[in-house]
DNA sequence: TGCGATTTAATCGTGTGCGATGTAAATACG
DNA sequence: CGTATTTACATCGCACACGATTAAATCGCA
């Protein structure tokens, strides 16, 4: 697709973000979860106990799509959904047991990945530092 | 969202994918373009008449995405859809005259969206190889 | 204290992505 | 020839993304 460069880069990272996803798929096929799903458990198991809000600032998403997304882990036994009691507008989203252990139902899947990108971690961090670059960028202008 | 590097450059490229598209969302809306529809008329720009196949190999796409969006392309009078009489069996998607004017008005998007990266031609070429470098690997993985 | 403004989720409609399946045209092969 | 297989596209269902709107809880401030 011989174009501008900016059309370049975008088509670029629209076409490796789907590449990234379909090597993720048949691995998270076998657990029942999503990309996405997977996500947001990767948030949560860094800290849990989260609101709506806060996975949303973290995963830059809002309601809209995080709501039917969490019921839907809800519905797996994988998190619990409870109104704050202090404030009750916020929804605070919290693991349960069996989503406590999908963390290392999934422990092997990194692994995984790192060796199909073919790439060492060195190189992969200072790529992920470039694209956060770009991200940020993009976000503030 | 600490967690190891694979997680991060995956969850690192979703990121800028929804960055980019924030960004062009503005530009495209005014054209009543969608992202992925601008992608299709950026390839049909470059090779017009080709086959729904053949975008979908330029787009690493299937018919399940592309007819209906082809479809909506249509609607809007940008394409025309036409069996091929050699054969019937493909489709080939021709731009008409609205969807060959509508390059001309898209034209200024490309310098809009590298003033926002904040990035120079050079480090973003750097940056398109070598996340084109990783979509490759992770496609013949 | 009370009432408007703000914050937080949820809901709704549209448009992708994609697995699974269907259908018709073209090809292969006995 | 005629039938099986393959190819190319379309259809269907589900799950994101996201703009626009709504509803409820909280906050600010007279």
């Amino acid at each position: 697709m011989p174009a501008p460069m900016p059309q370049m880069i975008c088509f670029s990272l629209y076409a490796a973000t789907h590449a990234m996803q379909r090597v993720y798929k048949p691995l998270l096929d076998a657990l029942g979860l999503t990309y996405p799903q997977y996500l947001v458990l990767l948030a949560l198991w860094a800290a849990d106990a989260q609101t709506v809000g806060q996975l949303g600032q973290a995963m830059q998403l809002e309601s809209n799509t995080l709501t039917p997304l969490l019921k839907r882990l809800a519905a797996q036994g994988l998190v619990s959904r409870a109104r704050d009691t202090s404030d009750e507008r916020q929804v605070r989203i919290t693991l349960t047991d069996p989503g406590r252990a999908m963390q290392a139902r999934a422990a092997h899947i990194p692994a995984c990945i790192l060796d199909k990108s073919g790439m060492t971690l060195t190189a992969l961090t200072a790529l992920r530092d470039q694209v956060n670059g770009l991200r940020d960028q993009l976000r503030q202008g």
